[in-house]
DNA sequence: TAACGGACCGGAAACGATTCCGGCCGTGTG
DNA sequence: CACACGGCCGGAATCGTTTCCGGTCCGTTA
């Protein structure tokens, strides 16, 4: 059933009937009528491909997602969801490995499907550089610096990842700990796991503490197995800990299991504090305290200035947004 | 940059460059490497419109997925993901919203992307039915029952909903509770729902409890934040009860947390039953008790089923896959 | 009445690939 | 030597749309 199809069966020629399927303004009433009474009848769908090849330019936005088990990325892609469909465009949502050879296969993903648009959701972007000038789409990446990223149709926002660790592990010094261990991503691949850590390690050197390297450590993935296993080896190592910053709630959940299953208690014993700010962080037990990203703002932001970037072009600008240190139940204040 | 310029570049005609770019055997070796070259240089890919038109076909699988936050979809995702790529095909997630009208919406997204296999995690079917016909592509469905659905390009993986529901009632009974709440999505649109809550009512008859509708309840989605303030109205109204059966692991941490705040210990004061098996689950304090779906068994037959159909065509199959009940802590002996 | 303009429509040329079909060339066979 | 055959290649048709370019018809104006 094509095109040609129902310009026969409507009496008319093809070029009305896709006037009539566009909305163009040179048609009749008519003839709208009569052209649409059939394509209704016979349920009739264009065809994307050959549409698609004459305009030269899909419809659609890539959002692409690293790792399916981080929940901050849920509730970004919902949010997007929701503000993409507002503005009549829907997604496709494609995960990644989080290895990091993961970038090149996006790209190439990209170059196949040729969406409108891309979001681009954690990741690092260590051969983006390289394989970017393939790309023509305007992308805008969530939640992954690139300020030293600087091409025509990158934009990017995200979070003051050292300020926000700084501030995570002055808030625990405050609430009087000393002896804070660090669980994060691999810092020599992550530019996030990297940035928070020199804000850790700043915040240490601000507050007079000694940075202890063994009290670093990094599980392989933001996963709860992971860190899972990664705590009981730091808990080990450290017995003295009296607190965690974990750099994502992911991670912190994994956490606070593993110190139960060592019999600490959280906050009692040792206190752990998240970050992102995941919706679902307010329903452990205990509550998490985290850094929370404006998930919000990133989502609205963010797809504003895609769209902005594919209705009118323009060189793409890299932003900062705010966070927010969300109080739960997971950090305790130190007596002692 | 077509398949034209890449024929001028390299000194052969168009139909060469498609053969090499096809790996198709009529081309000799010294052809392709020549051609190849050019294509290398210019980085050069194909357009796929033009390809997809041509063919008659699209290549990429599309995943619906209903609801961005039910973890067990994550899980499913992330090893349905894994098992396509070792496949060599790679799929686009497509999201909807939870509300039932979004099954239309869902096909028609399908009849423009023309994937060439679908996978529906979740969801109704109550519109599948009408619309159905006008999709041409093979489809799974994945933890939505089907059986009464049937057509030729069809198939459907399910757990025993109505069996895992009597199982879960059962296993609480056998724990000695008999004062036993229900929480649950829409009974009345939701035929997964139903099912469980037939297989509830199925045990109390058995066991031969009363059926008592005021502890029936449901919140409106499978979330967190719904099955909160569901649960707080539900202890409310029954303050009795000792047990509570969770229609998703994801509703069972929402039910914690509230019950949490209620000033209620889990299990001490009051169980609570999951369902779904989701991975987090073994991270919760406590551990969820539950109804474990068998995902990597419903990945796994999902995609082979599905692969099955696109390659070699077929009669849908409707299958029904084991549950196991998982012991966690969240379900203690009743003594009293 | 002739000229003109606007509303509406149809034919046909793209878009960029695949693939059928026929042609060329070199080798082996009768 | 003539011919067949197989390996390799190129031209051109084709997929289903959009859109340019004109053409018809009708009402208005000089």
């Amino acid at each position: 059933m094509t095109i040609k199809d129902i310009a026969r069966l409507s009496g008319c020629g093809v070029a009305t009937v896709s006037r009539v399927l566009n909305d163009h303004p040179d048609v009749s009433e008519k003839t709208r009528r009569k052209v649409m009474a059939v394509v209704n009848e016979h349920g009739f769908q264009p065809n994307n491909n050959a549409k698609h090849l004459k305009q030269q330019a899909g419809t659609s936005i890539a959002i692409l997602v690293k790792g399916t088990q981080n929940m901050l990325f849920a509730d970004l892609v919902e949010q997007i969801q929701t503000l993409l469909r507002d503005n009549h465009r829907d997604a496709a949502v494609y995960y990644l490995d989080e290895d990091a050879d993961e970038v090149a296969y996006a790209i190439q993903l990209c170059r196949e499907r040729k969406p409108v648009g891309i979001l681009f959701l954690g990741g690092d972007l260590e051969y983006f550089r390289a394989s970017f000038r393939h790309l023509s789409a305007p992308c805008v990446l969530l939640t992954n610096c690139a300020r030293e990223l600087d091409f025509d149709n990158l934009s990017s926002l995200t979070t003051d990842d050292e300020q926000a660790a700084f501030q995570a592990i002055g808030y625990l010094i405050g609430k009087g700990h000393r002896q804070i261990g660090v669980l994060g991503g691999n810092w020599s691949t992550s530019q996030i796991s990297y940035q928070r850590l020199q804000g850790c390690k700043r915040a240490f050197e601000h507050w007079g503490l000694p940075f202890e390297p063994q009290r670093q450590t990094e599980p392989s993935r933001y996963s709860m197995a992971d860190a899972y296993a990664a705590t009981r080896r730091l808990l080990e190592r450290c017995p003295e800990l009296t607190a965690i910053f974990a750099m994502s709630d992911v991670i912190a959940v994994g956490v606070i299991r593993a110190l139960g299953d060592l019999g600490k208690r959280v906050p009692q014993d040792i206190s752990v504090i998240g970050y992102d700010g995941i919706s679902m962080g307010r329903y452990t037990i205990p509550r998490l305290t985290t850094i929370g990203q404006d998930t919000k703002r990133l989502a609205e932001q963010g797809v504003e200035l895609l769209l902005e970037q594919i209705l009118h072009g323009g060189k793409g600008v890299h932003q900062v947004v705010p966070f927010r240190l969300l109080d739960g139940e997971s950090v305790a204040q130190r007596t002692t």
